[in-house]
DNA sequence: TTGGAATATTCCTGTCAAGGTATATTCAAG
DNA sequence: CTTGAATATACCTTGACAGGAATATTCCAA
């Protein structure tokens, strides 16, 4: 989940897998997309296959990249365990701040 | 969407979001929940709080904490522009090297 | 077999961000 | 008005990481 989300955090590599959405590519056309020097697309490539997010296969002098559905999915789970907060307009806000002043209550209670 | 990354890539920060997912908190509480120290957790949640993803509610001497549904709609709503790969298996990796070849012909026509 | 294209790796450097510590601020209670 | 709790901010140091440039590697074609 975290390298997931660090790999995702640099602008060229969020942007690198979001070209992938629309297809496999070389290291060459995604460099020239992105205004990279190939060794940075390299480098990028690296990280992104690190945290699961592409595979590669090489076909002679060139690797393709493509994405993998995996990480993206679990970043998914992820944030439906957060999806009621929106739904339910969840807050619990007024629930805690009476929990605060019980706290405050008891505090005062001389034993 | 990229402050929103980069927020949630730090562990402590991704684990705050976890600890607001249960209701609001203050930031002594979050501090002691995580073993940080107070500075700490006020830093991040700085870093939260800019990008939107928690906002603060003064009462009296603390500030309590919650979470912000935006920022994690938003997230959602890119993770949405992927799904289809994963439920529709799209890879167009056959198509893509049709083309590689067809460009590898085109090269070899000598005009 | 030699040359050039495509890619990965290495080394260097500068920048940025996180933790630690000290301090400032605000508030309630006595 | 003074004290202590809760929080934010400033400053410093250190480590990680991104970009640049050079180089190694692999493969195809002539």
């Amino acid at each position: 989940m975290n390298s997931i989300l660090s790999a995702l955090a640099e602008p060229n590599r969020l942007h690198i897998v979001e070209l992938l959405r629309d297809g496999p590519l070389t290291v060459g056309e995604i460099a020239d997309r992105l205004g990279l020097h190939q060794p940075q697309a390299s480098k990028h490539l690296r990280v992104l296959s690190e945290a699961g997010l592409v595979e590669m296969q090489p076909v002679a002098n060139r690797r393709i990249y493509r994405l993998r559905p995996q990480p993206l999915m679990e970043l998914d789970a992820w944030l439906a365990s957060f999806r009621r907060i929106w739904e339910e307009r969840f807050d619990r806000l007024d629930e805690y701040l009476l929990e605060l002043q019980k706290l405050e209550q008891k505090h005062d209670d001389k034993p």
